[in-house]
DNA sequence: CTCGGGATGCGT
DNA sequence: CGCATCCCGAGG
């Protein structure tokens, strides 16, 4: 049994302040296209990273060879490598020439997906997504974001993981997570997983 | 907890 | 060019 393809985020979406997206990308569908299949996550964690003040958030280098996604339209990836290693998913967001985009770090498998995804590294590493996908435009396979009308039942915001070196910036609450969800990279302090 | 892994941006 | 650093993950 297989889902049928349902409306893919329009750019409207992307266009708008990143703190705005970060929380509405929960519970939207990631799908990857592959051999005829399409590989499904139910999206359950994100991280906002916003502008170049912000320390945490690579446009901090400005325009480069790497970056330079960031600074384009809105509802584009932008996807690295880190620790030689792991690959991150970055969906771009805010007006051309505002650089900011926001971390898919966890997804819950629903399709397709044959190995864990609570991770950013993790859930590229299950949807063959490497940087050859810095980019390629998020409203065309074989990478879209799809509404199927779910939304989460309760959504917790806390720093954001692993930027200790980001001074001022450590502290903002600009993790999204679903609250309910048992897929998360990092679990949520028990106070949060109440109720 | 340690540590591999490879690209990146920056100082030179 | 060298090299410190990095939004991680696997393993112990």
């Amino acid at each position: 049994m297989t889902a049928s393809p349902r409306p893919v985020l329009p750019r409207a979406f992307y266009d708008r302040p990143t703190l705005e997206v970060a929380p509405d990308l929960l519970g939207k569908y990631l799908v990857r296209e592959l051999n005829g299949h399409r590989r499904i996550g139910r999206i359950v964690e994100v991280e906002a990273y916003i502008g170049a003040e912000d320390l945490a958030c690579h446009a901090r280098f400005g325009k480069t060879a790497r970056t330079w996604p960031m600074f384009g339209p809105p509802g584009h990836a932008y996807v690295y490598l880190i620790y030689g290693t792991a690959h991150m998913l970055n969906i771009v967001t805010e007006p051309e020439g505002c650089p900011a985009a926001v971390l898919v770090r966890a997804i819950e498998p629903i399709e397709q997906i044959d190995r864990p995804v609570n991770g950013p590294g993790k859930l590229c590493a299950a949807l063959a997504i490497d940087r050859r996908f810095s980019g390629h435009d998020l409203l065309l396979p074989p990478l879209t974001i799809e509404d199927w009308g779910d939304h989460p039942r309760r959504i917790v915001t806390t720093p954001r993981i692993n930027i200790d070196y980001a001074g001022p910036w450590r502290e903002k609450p600009w993790r999204f997570v679903d609250a309910d969800s048992h897929f998360l990279s990092v679990r949520l302090p028990r106070r949060y997983r109440e109720r």
